[in-house]
DNA sequence: GCCTCAAGTTAACCTGCGTTCACCTGCCCC
DNA sequence: GGGGCAGGTGAACGCAGGTTAACTTGAGGC
């Protein structure tokens, strides 16, 4: 791993422990080894360091649903998609708390770059979840449905202190239970 | 209301929008039309803003929680606590967002005695939903169940945008859903 | 009519913190 | 073996922002 990719995974743990504004330059450079100002010789700045983390994980979680919502089933596209969110959620707890929490806290030219990203992410999982369930869902209620399943699986930043093999399966569950839940009136 | 009170409503729609430490108390001042250090005639500091907002917020979901958790069938008894859950998430979209993103700004002490108080309000979720799927979950699913169904219903904020009338019992559907997807392996 | 007190005001203070600057030091390479 | 760059250091700067201080004002109570 880079030195560049040391500092930024510390800096996500930071910042989801204590908040964006909540973390000094000078603690993110205590906490790789170096002393504040030195930072600056990887990166532009704080915002772009949070620019940057926020990019990659919304890019990464893109593509990772575009490749899982290839499957030609719906149901098994939609369980796909269900694994890679839980997946990325629990391997990377830090990084979905960014996600939510933070998103403000970016200059508004590179925040709406990231909102369109997601957005697509969000578009790809409510497109699955129509098809799963056809004629079942209005496309309004499938948007906040996912939204919804979503909520539900980025909660494991808070619940880690059970055991991933009992908690991974459990959520995958609970997910599918609550779409199918969203799917019949 | 108070001015107190409209102060505080205030504050919580700023410190929801921009995060606590993104909101200054001239913003805060200038929102209710006085300016910044006038506040201090009302609370002590920024901080004890923050600290009554989450100690109200937690203090009601809990009393809340108590009333509708007393209902003796199980079944019956979770459905309350999901749509109490769900009108209060959508009544005060500011103070869930609040309740998930600023809790570690608030001084220690007055922290942990809020965390007490959301322990508290999650036991009885955790019992209820023992009672509602007997034999088919362990306590510590139960929790990590539990903490999912938060993290669905409190995914609202996000979803402002779909009519209540719609979300409201669609966001009780998948909950319960989820529910019983977690007690169905 | 005066006293008091709640609720404001503006100016000033002071600390924290993001950032810049000037300087140092190995390491690599020709 | 000297030049140059990557990666560091500590000191200093500037500003934002929470808090304090000194002062004003308008509404009741006696």
């Amino acid at each position: 791993m880079s030195r560049r990719e040391q500092i930024l995974q510390v800096a996500a743990r930071l910042f989801a422990e204590r908040g964006y504004q909540g973390v000094g330059m000078d603690d993110i450079g205590a906490a790789v080894g170096i002393s504040g100002p030195a930072l600056y010789k990887h990166f532009r700045g704080k915002e772009a360091m949070l620019t940057e983390l926020l990019v990659d994980i919304s890019e990464k979680l893109l593509a990772r649903g575009r490749e899982r919502a290839a499957i030609e089933d719906p149901a098994q596209a939609l369980a796909a998609l269900i694994e890679g969110q839980v997946d990325f959620a629990l391997r990377h707890p830090d990084l979905i708390t960014l996600h939510d929490h933070a998103l403000n806290q970016v200059p508004t030219a590179e925040r709406h770059r990231i909102r369109r990203v997601q957005r697509a992410y969000v578009e790809i999982w409510v497109d699955v979840a129509l098809k799963a369930h056809p004629g079942r869902l209005e496309d309004r209620e499938a948007r906040a449905a996912v939204h919804a399943a979503f909520g539900l699986i980025n909660s494991t930043p808070h619940t880690l202190r059970t055991p991933q093999r009992i908690l991974a399966p459990m959520l995958h569950r609970m997910a599918l239970g609550a779409l199918a839940a969203a799917a019949t009136p």
